[in-house]
DNA sequence: TGTACATCAGTGAACGCGCGTTCACTGATGTAC
DNA sequence: TGTACATCAGTGAACGCGCGTTCACTGATGTAC
């Protein structure tokens, strides 16, 4: 098992031999869980199936998961960093370029993951496992791809051919009910971005689920090509173009 | 159980007591099967489980579906059934109102419909179920709400004051892209108001999934305005007011 | 209207399988002196 | 460097539970004459 297999939380390096097998089996472990995900999706993850894969008995497996619900978060946290690993990286290569250009980049960057892993994609953004409920470590790693979104937000504000003096603001009402966004954010930002960045990311949200849960089978014939357009006049429509 | 909960399946009237008796059970089943799914989501549906609710032996219900996937499937349709029933309804009480009236009016009642009925919600635009393949019948009941927007759609198209003729078409490749829609409408619906049509609708079901399935909490402290606000931005944007 | 037969609903046992979790245990690895 | 003890990984049996589906059957309802 490779060194880049290891779990993403930050962990001191392994001492002993033995703390690296732990590590290494660890990741194992997930890995097989994944593979599983795919056939028989989250909520039918089962530990005994694991176990039998990787010819251990069941009862190893407490070792190093105090139960199923903390696979299950371990999966879920990685799956919400991977995607916004791939986001950040597709997003990097392309920092220099326009705002546009660099929304384009994350677009086709969630989707390409989504579409590589769509049972992960499904386990994060499908429907909630029944009894199961995220714990709060779930919540930063879930927060990376609108935070990128934020940023460019940010960006777009701090051009200076951007007169953003000039921006309508919502009603009070709107700002009450998007009070939660912003304590998250850096203070200053106008409501209207926030509004617009909400706005884009839910269009995201949206087109690459109906793709990846197949609401688009018989509907679209090129998915890609229409993806690009769409995400690309929504850009338009909220004011990260041009 | 009242014949307000028959299937929606149109089917000719029961001629013998037996009939009625079964056509009851039925969907006494389907009733149990949904409060079932409240709680263990749509991968856990379990026979045995309902049959014990209902007092009667597993094997019973084997009378009424030929098996799981057949109980799903009825689950499915009901679903989208009753999901296009609460959109139609909301716009009819205003249909005879503005073009951005009566789509205000749809994504209320897709909303509303989704918030009381999650789990609904969830068995058919959350997660695929893993080894359940939707069966044809699905495909019409599925299409009502999109049928609905392309009414809107259609009528804004003729209205006097819309000059449709000015209306920039996409590309080829996006009309190639757009082809199965198309395919599904009235001929001579321009490439743009369908490509319009599908933004909408994307967005629609960004938003309420988004709600729906949690990636709202700690983001939006008032869901409600917040989503009133967001669809009625959409409108502008794709032309569907003024 | 009554009788004979066919249809159907529902039963209960059985098949063969699955699951998460606990627990006392063995044997290997690591640590302190 | 060697020894004594503590820590830890992994085992395998067990508990108590679940599941979908089949099948031979009983008894009630419906139909044809």
């Amino acid at each position: 098992m490779p060194e880049s297999v290891v779990p993403s939380v930050v962990q001191s390096a392994p001492r002993s031999a033995r703390e690296r097998v732990r590590l290494e089996l660890t990741s194992e472990i997930k890995q097989v869980a994944l593979a599983q995900l795919a056939s028989s999706g989250g909520a039918a993850l089962s530990l005994r199936a694991i176990a039998r894969e990787m010819g251990m008995a069941s009862s190893a497996l407490f070792r190093y998961f105090r139960n199923r619900d903390a696979l299950l978060t371990a999966l879920i946290i990685d799956s919400y960093s991977s995607l916004a690993e791939a986001a950040e990286t597709a997003e990097a290569r392309v920092h220099e370029e326009s705002i546009e250009d660099r929304w384009m980049a994350i677009c086709h960057g969630v989707r390409n993951w989504a579409l590589a892993h769509p049972h992960q994609y499904a386990l994060i953004f499908g429907s909630p496992i029944p009894g199961y409920a995220a714990p709060n470590g779930t919540v930063a790693p879930a927060s990376r791809v609108p935070l990128l979104l934020g940023d460019l937000l940010g960006d777009l504000m701090s051009e200076k051919s951007y007169d953003y003096g000039a921006l309508p603001e919502p009603s009070a009402a709107i700002q009450r009910a998007i009070a939660p966004v912003r304590a998250t954010m850096a203070t200053g930002v106008p409501s209207e971005l926030i509004v617009r960045g909400l706005m884009a990311w839910t269009y995201l949200f949206g087109a690459v689920s109906f793709e990846v849960f197949g609401h688009r089978h018989n509907v679209i014939a090129d998915p890609e090509a229409f993806f690009d357009y769409e995400v690309r006049r929504l850009a338009g429509m909220v004011g990260l173009s041009h």
